[in-house]
RNA sequence: GGAGAGAUGCUAGAGUGGUUGAAUAGGCUGGUCUCGAAAACCAGUGUGGCACUAGUUGUCACCGAGGGUUCGAAUCCCUCUCUCUCCGCCA
């Protein structure tokens, strides 16, 4: 959520900031209704201080023997003036914020200016020594990894869609000791070597917490939603762990806050079919590690780059290849200030993949879910910057992996980093 | 799921209709004392909105959340949430 405060004073700038990110500019109404909300603050407060300073007299007066009725009665008429007026601020207030929740985060000054995913800029490659890229006259067979999932018994996509229905992967043997054995590797390294401190968050939220992080209200259509209990299922564990601190002061010194948990993470993907679903490509629910941080200000651009190394890091370990995208504002999403995409070679596919997304919010969520910070010079409490990124996803990740580790005969090589958890290192 | 108890500031804990933003104690910060520290003593110690003459300014709101009664609500009423205890059930 952004500042009304600084929407009313750069009105100019929030309009072209929510142009770039495509979005939709009712701020028109919005300003208007900010000027009758201060409108009836005004005339409220106003009287609420004539019925305090009249009902602070009314026992002296009752002491010292005065006939009090008149007074109650024009007080009367009074605190129905202000029920009133206060009914009427109330609605324009719901009003202002439903404008206010659907107003994107303004795009950092270093994010380029673009229309969609085609405007993306690489920011740099990484591939492990002595990979290439195939020839297009290359005609070695690249299994793609539905097929290798099949041929290995590992994947089962079919049994996954009776149990649960399309989109939800069922993993079996050595696919499903694998999925763990990534898990868990990832969780190490970061704690390890990452100094993040370790959390396993509630996968069911409910509305106030999706609304914290900025998934409530716009992206209602792509959540599941427990109607009973009022629960939304977690589409990544961002939402809880960020949530940790909705509504806390957090003491200075504790920042910066830096979690990393895994999830299972639950996504609707309301009207998309096709060729972008098949296999792990597109689900319904898969498993991911997710880093968060919250801290200062001033630190959150280091603190961005910092987290893609992070993430970056893995896929080094694993010799998975990988390349860093700077989104451009077009693809930026709702609640992000700026975001780099981390895409892993798909050798089958030839093309990359998206595996993870780190975006600073500034304090856009930390607005919403009021997460703030005593600052020690200025003693006043301040907002703090959230980050989060996946460090990373499974699902797309194990295309890159059983695609890029398999042998001419379609086994598939264990990477060297994840043996000590698969306890096999090969999976034929 | 059933029965009961509760929710007040950083913490503990008073307060059941009228200067109560809130007693008291602890904590924390600053000061006095001290070679230094402890103890003791003194002082300070919330958040948000709105206005303007922009201040050591005025004002409004906030005692789990949201409504209501009243001239006036932390205090009375209703709804919800959460916590605790006992019973049942269960991994």
């Amino acid at each position: 959520m952004l500042d009304i405060k600084f929407i009313r004073e750069n009105p100019e700038l929030v309009r072209q900031g929510i142009k770039n990110k495509n979005e939709t500019d009712k701020l028109d109404d919005l300003l208007k209704l900010d000027e009758q909300r201060r409108e009836l603050i005004l005339k409220t407060d106003e009287l609420k201080h004539k019925r305090n300073q009249v009902s602070s007299q009314i026992p002296q007066m009752k002491k010292a023997g005065q006939d009090v009725s008149s007074v109650l009665a024009e007080m009367k008429s009074v605190s129905d003036q202000i029920s009133d007026l206060d009914s009427q601020l109330r609605e324009i207030e719901q009003k202002l914020e439903n404008i206010l929740m659907f107003i994107p985060n303004m795009p950092h000054k270093s994010v380029p200016v673009g229309k969609n995913s085609g405007d993306n800029t690489v920011v740099r490659e990484w591939l492990p020594e002595g990979f290439s890229f195939p020839k297009e006259t290359s005609n070695e067979k690249t299994l793609d990894h539905i097929e290798l999932g099949k041929k290995l018994k590992i994947l089962d996509f079919e049994r996954g869609a009776k149990i649960s229905g399309s989109g939800f992967p069922l993993y079996t043997g050595k696919g499903a000791t694998l999925e763990r054995a990534l898990i868990n590797f990832m969780l190490d390294f970061h704690l390890k070597n990452h100094g993040y401190s370790e959390v396993f968050p509630p996968f069911l939220v409910n509305s106030d917490s999706m609304r914290g992080t900025g998934q409530l209200p716009k992206m209602a259509e792509d959540m599941y939603y427990i109607e009973k209990d009022e629960l939304y299922p977690i589409p990544t564990a961002e939402v809880p762990i960020t949530n940790i601190y909705r509504n806390e002061i957090i003491n200075e010194n504790e920042l910066p806050i830096k979690h990393v948990g895994y999830s299972a993470c639950f996504r609707r993907e309301a009207g998309s079919y096709g060729k972008e679903s098949k296999g792990f490509l597109r689900v319904h629910q898969f498993n991911k590690v997710e880093m968060v941080k919250l801290v200062k200000p001033e630190n959150s651009y280091d603190e961005l780059e910092k987290l893609v190394k992070d993430a970056e890091d893995i896929l080094q370990a694993l010799k998975i290849p990988y390349r860093i995208l700077l989104l451009c504002t077009g693809d930026l999403s709702f609640a992000a200030a700026k975001c780099y995409d981390i895409e892993t070679w798909s050798p089958a596919e030839n093309r990359w993949l998206e595996s993870s997304s780190c975006s600073n919010f500034e304090n856009f969520q930390a607005r919403r879910a009021n997460i703030r910070f005593k600052n020690g010079l200025t003693k006043k409490p301040e907002f703090v910057h959230t980050l989060n990124g996946s460090g990373l996803a499974t699902s797309r990740l194990m295309v890159s992996l059983l695609e890029m580790y398999q042998t001419p005969e379609g086994k598939v090589i264990v990477p060297e980093v994840l043996q000590n958890y698969t306890n096999f290192n090969v999976i034929d």
